[in-house]
RNA sequence: GCCUUGGUAGCUCAGCUGGAUAGAGCACUCGCCUCCUAAGCGAGGGGUCGUAGGUUCAAAUCCUGCCCAGGGCGCCA
């Protein structure tokens, strides 16, 4: 309907401008949904974009438009109303068979083939495995299992995939941290480093490790802390002081020190898999950094951008010339102890995303990570592709609340709220919601205990109860033995303001759809899917659906179907559930 | 200092590729269950859209300055 409308816009356009009053097409021809009914369906502001160039008075251009315009059965009325909208009211009959559509459509109504078939590496979460994914993390999560349905919905073909930092320091900090527990369980009183993970779960991996090999990894603590330099507290330095142990354990381990490393990353990894896929985030690819290592990768992209000089060689270091890029400083690719840095896996991994051949890149980062964004793409035009053709989608970190204060968070000292306590305590499907309801650039501050009630505050609540509610009506009619055949409505019934209200809304659900996808906002399809279930749930107080009027009640059931298999479509977008009663 | 995001109702936030009287939820006041789930509905109060300029027929929306707040600016990952 919008985009027959649309044409016929455009093809008008295209006349005046073949007549010679208007000189050329606008960029963008709006038509939008109109907020106020009595400005009919649609309206568009073209007479005033166009009133310049035609180099008339709004109102009257309007009128030119109005009279060119070809004639359109499902048109009822144009007006030209303030200084130049021209509003459209469309014809009962058009607006309603918006209707039928969505029943014939069923679960693909909504979907569409703007995204072509492109295919989409979104990467996203991608948190470091050193522990459980933490409410922060959570955001990441929700935010780019939406954005992958929105894509698919809108025709593109997604592949998601999480960046598994599994290689460098904070690998061995973990590896040391479990060890360190796990002399405790052989019966060591030793001080635990402040630098070390802190959590519960480092010292249940020691354990599992403890149960299954015994003692088989002891080694004497004057070993492992011998040399070592002091730790933070006690009036040493932190990092030195765990790069110590770090050393020791591994050149007194051996091959156990890569083994219990092992058994510490698997674990925390399969904590997180199993995390996610509770809360319907998929990945079809866990990429290791590691393996970029392990193939050589990471070396011969250096190798690379030394042939074409793009690296230089300062204080024993590798420097990359981010600068020529627009960054403010060079950057750091190799340290002077012959370390890779993270910039150079990052340089690597993306390196390796564009040979896959994909037609657009999206990395979903926390906006702590801003910064790397010019160096990445730099990178990626040194090694000879197109920058452009990578997104980077921040998300800000989650305030978290607790009884009106803010909770302290930290990975390192364990103190921080998993998100698996999050969804036991609140559910997946007010997490999932709540997570994307903001603007995800928008700093956020999460309430628990208003994540956690079970009341009216939460919104999420609200859609799937408009949802229980058009269940519950179709159980009535079925125990009414009523027979209900779409097929055989007549929409010429629906002769309410509400029942038109919620048609009209309707009618909306593709466009914001789509511009929920391309503009990667899953909030705006949340807002909607809220004012939609308003619509609903006010009918719902003023109207009986089921009535002594057999043709109406079908009209009014083929009504509500409609809008029960938007809300279904819609929430299966968010990842929320549309539960049949509640 | 530089980069970045924000400052809209008491609170949390939509609206921002400029458009017709600035919206929602919560909170507050007042109504609505012999009737398909009251986790609902209706009505009402509540705003210098941080601030000062600028561009425009039209600015919460675009530009600039300033004020306030969050985040980022390592041979850490």
């Amino acid at each position: 309907m919008k985009d027959q409308l649309q044409d016929l816009i455009k093809k008008c356009i295209q006349d005046l401008i073949s007549k010679g009053i208007l000189i050329e097409m606008p960029p963008n021809v709006r038509l939008d949904h109109t907020k106020d009914n009595s400005h009919g369906d649609y309206a568009t502001n073209i007479a005033l974009m166009l009133s310049k160039q035609a180099k008339m008075k709004p109102v009257d251009l309007a009128k030119i438009i109005v009279d060119q315009l070809e004639e359109s059965s499902f048109i009822n009325k144009i007006e030209i109303a303030g200084p130049g909208f021209i509003n459209f009211f469309i014809s009962d009959e058009s607006s309603s068979s918006v209707v039928s559509e969505i029943i014939d459509q069923g679960a693909l109504y909504g979907s569409s083939e703007i995204g072509q078939g492109k295919k989409v590496l979104l990467e996203y979460v991608s948190a470091n495995p050193t522990g459980p994914l933490h409410v922060g993390h959570g955001r990441g999560a929700a935010y780019g299992a939406t954005i992958s349905n929105l894509l698919r919905a809108v025709g593109f073909k997604v592949d998601n995939e999480y960046y598994v930092n599994d290689a460098g320091r904070q690998m061995d900090i973990l590896a040391v941290s479990i060890y360190l527990r796990y002399l405790s369980l052989c019966g060591e009183n030793l001080r635990f480093p402040d630098n070390g993970y802190q959590g519960q779960y480092i010292k249940d991996i020691a354990q599992v490790i403890y149960d299954t090999s015994g003692e088989e990894f002891y080694k004497k603590l004057d070993l492992i802390f011998a040399n070592v330099s002091k730790d933070g507290s006690e009036g040493g330095d932190k990092e030195s002081h765990i790069d110590g142990l770090i050393e020791n354990s591994k050149s007194i381990l051996g091959d156990s020190f890569r083994a219990i490393f092992q058994v510490g990353i698997e674990s925390i990894l399969g904590g997180i898999k199993s995390d996610l896929s509770e809360f319907g985030v998929v990945f079809e690819k866990w990429f290791s950094e590691q393996s970029l290592i392990d193939t050589g990768l990471s070396e011969s992209c250096i190798s690379k951008l030394k042939e074409s000089q793009k690296v230089y060689e300062k204080d024993g270091a590798l420097w990359f010339k981010t600068t020529n890029y627009g960054d403010e400083k060079d950057r750091v690719v190799v340290r002077d102890n012959g370390n890779h840095t993270y910039f150079a896996s990052d340089i690597a991994y993306h390196f390796d995303k564009f040979e896959r051949g994909y037609d657009k890149i999206i990395n979903v980062w926390g906006a702590d990570h801003h910064g790397y964004i010019s160096r990445v793409k730099a990178s990626i035009d040194a090694l000879g592709h197109s920058p452009d053709k990578l997104e980077i989608l921040l998300v800000q970190f989650a305030n978290l609340y607790r009884g009106g204060s803010k909770v302290q968070m930290s990975t390192r000292s364990g103190s921080f709220v998993t998100l698996e306590d999050l969804r036991k305590e609140v559910g997946n499907d007010a997490a999932r919601f709540f997570y994307i309801l903001r603007k995800s650039e928008q700093h956020m501050d999460f309430d628990l205990d208003l994540a956690k009630s079970k009341t009216n505050e939460n919104p999420v609540y609200y859609i799937q109860y408009a949802h229980a509610r058009i269940c519950s009506v179709f159980r009535q009619a079925n125990e009414k033995e009523m027979e209900v055949d779409h097929s055989q409505a007549n929409l010429s019934l629906l002769t309410e303001g509400i029942e038109k209200n919620i048609i009209k809304e309707l009618s909306r659900y593709k466009s914001v759809l789509e511009s929920s996808a391309i503009q990667y906002e899953p909030h705006q399809l949340a807002y909607y899917l809220r004012d939609l279930s308003t619509h609903f749930h006010s009918y719902y107080n003023a109207c009986k659906f089921i009535v002594e009027d057999k043709h109406l009640t079908q009209a009014r059931l083929s009504l509500i179907h409609a809008t029960r298999q938007i809300l279904i479509n819609g929430l299966s977008i968010l990842g929320v559930s549309a539960p049949e009663s509640m």
